[in-house]
RNA sequence: GUCCCCAUCGUCUAGGGGUUAGGACACCGGCCUUUCACGCCGGCAACAGGGGUUCGAAUCCCCUUGGGGACGCCA
């Protein structure tokens, strides 16, 4: 047995790639994160790829850009059950010397009978194990003939397995209730039960953080060990996420793969936030968490034993949340992409952009729709929303506001931020216009809207000539389409 | 069906024998305000049901119900 440091706590994530990473697995993987940074130990990635048929390296690369993505970070290469034969192989023969597993001659069909003999008679099904016994002297003759034959383990059913599982207390198992599992496939591989064991215990792994859905998977893999005479590792089964309709999560859900989650525009700091606290808490109060402090309280005894439903309204709250709290330069580099999409926006000058960011970022839920804000401030309205020139006309446009205000903005001598303000509230009062009617007004011609950023700022960003030049083109749309007298 | 897990506002959760059952999201009011947001203040809203144990149960035990998971030569 390898020596192991008692203090040193060794971690695994262990996706399969058969799928996209969704929220679920990421929340396991941040689990073990975390659980490993807290204890000052190492978090490793294990890629169970044993299953050839459906693994594919498209999905790895989904898993690892999507971890780098959230900044989860591994601290040694990563594991590829499929490059392990050899391990499996040798651990195989300490088994078999120890007498725990039988070669078994059945066939598909021929386990496939039992099972609907079983389910006829509505008995739960368990392999009959009948090539368990068989004699040795025709064992050896079949082996002699090469017939094609898997290996299972030989379970004694005579007891009962149980564990201290770290979130669900004492979980036990009745042997009797367990078939002998076929660890090695007929085709020479390893089975998932097998593997994990063995890669478990070649790796070091101290806790075992995963998914609820494993829980009746690990008697099995107990066995394992104690047949080899090792001991297992700690468990933590952490409790599934559902969706909405309180079904485990999958692709009718949507959003299914976690990329779509940056695609969307969320930020890595609001997923990690909101995949900690499904499932976690630290106390009564406390909702936002920055990295260092997840890092620093989190505690394996503090996961909930229940399932809980994805909830994407708080994913947007937090996202919201995160948008008006990270620095300036975090949200420019994580909007950069996003801005990319937008069109003709090659005019604008870092700084106007940084200006813009700055007022439209409290107002938008995802990187991308701040890009579209902004796209759409520096483009100008394409077209003038129908509600909006409605309420404008009976609302806001006094006789003489329009032409009123553009004569006041082309002569307006200083076009910079407090005064203009000043000036205009100004111009407002002496004509006795509300200044909310001159607002919207300029925030119809400037934006085809009336709901925008704070419409102010936006005229002194984008400069004279451009808000001159909406206010006539303003101007000449309400003269074509319509009884406008200026 | 069998085994295993789970059960506090609509959602995430705190609370683990004595609490006006706390917070957050969502929702609804109000304030602020150039619109929309933000922010602030306030409101609505929960211990699944039934039995025990106890002076006292959301909390401990049992049953019922409901939900989830597992029952593969998948992982």
């Amino acid at each position: 047995m390898k020596k192991r440091k008692d203090d040193m706590v060794r971690v695994r994530f262990a996706p399969s790639p058969t799928g996209n990473l969704h929220i679920g697995g990421v929340r396991t993987a941040l689990f073990n994160y975390l659980f490993a940074r807290s204890h000052k130990g190492a978090f490793l990635l294990r890629i169970e790829d044993t299953d050839l048929e459906r693994s594919k390296t498209a999905y790895t690369e989904h898993i690892l850009e999507s971890l780098k993505w959230l900044d989860i970070t591994i601290d040694e290469p990563v594991v590829f059950q499929s490059c392990r034969q050899s391990l499996y192989e040798h651990y195989f023969v300490i088994l078999k010397k120890k007498g725990v597993v039988y070669p078994c001659f059945c066939t598909v069909d021929d386990l496939q009978q039992e099972r609907e003999e079983a389910r006829k008679q509505g008995v739960p099904y368990c392999y009959s194990g009948r090539c368990r016994e068989l004699p040795s002297v025709e064992v050896e003759q079949k082996l002699q003939a090469c017939q094609s034959h898997t290996y299972r383990f030989f379970n004694e059913k005579n007891g009962t397995v149980k564990w201290q599982d770290r979130v669900h207390g004492i979980i036990s198992f009745d042997t009797s209730r367990l078939d002998d599992f076929i660890i090695r496939r007929s085709d020479g591989s390893f089975t998932y039960n097998y593997c994990v064991v063995i890669d478990d215990l070649d790796m070091e792994i101290t806790h075992v953080i995963r998914g609820d859905d494993h829980i009746s998977n690990t008697p099995r893999q107990i066995l394992l060990f104690q047949s080899l005479s090792e001991e297992p590792p700690a468990y933590a089964h952490v409790p599934m996420i559902l969706g909405p309709d309180r079904k485990r999560l999958s692709k009718r859900h949507g959003a299914c793969g976690l990329l779509n989650f940056k695609k969307e525009g969320y930020l890595k700091e609001a997923l990690v936030n909101f995949c900690a606290l499904m499932g976690w808490s630290w106390d009564d109060k406390t909702t936002i968490f920055s990295r260092q402090e997840l890092i620093d309280t989190f505690t394996l005894d503090k996961i909930s034993s229940s399932p809980a439903v994805f909830d994407k309204d708080k994913l947007n709250w937090l996202n919201r949340y995160y948008l008006r709290s990270l620095s300036l330069s975090q949200i420019m580099q994580a909007l950069a992409p996003f801005l990319r999409e937008e069109q003709q926006m090659e005019k604008i000058s870092h700084d106007i952009l940084l200006e813009l960011v700055k007022i439209s970022r409290e107002r938008v839920t995802t990187l991308k729709e701040l890009a579209e804000t902004i796209g759409k401030i520096c483009r100008g309205p394409s077209c003038y929303e129908e509600k909006a020139v409605r309420k404008c006309r009976k609302k806001f446009l006094r006789p003489g506001l329009l032409p009123g205000l553009i004569a006041f903005l082309n002569n307006l001598k200083e076009w910079s931020l407090p005064s203009f303000e000043e000036k205009l509230r100004e111009w407002a009062q002496q004509n006795d216009y509300k200044f909310v009617a001159v607002a919207q007004v300029l925030r119809l011609a400037l934006t085809g809207s009336l709901v925008s950023p704070p419409i102010i700022e936006c005229a002194v960003f984008l400069g004279r000539d451009t808000v001159l030049s909406r206010l006539s083109h303003l101007e000449q749309y309400l003269r074509s389409s319509g009884d406008y007298e200026g």
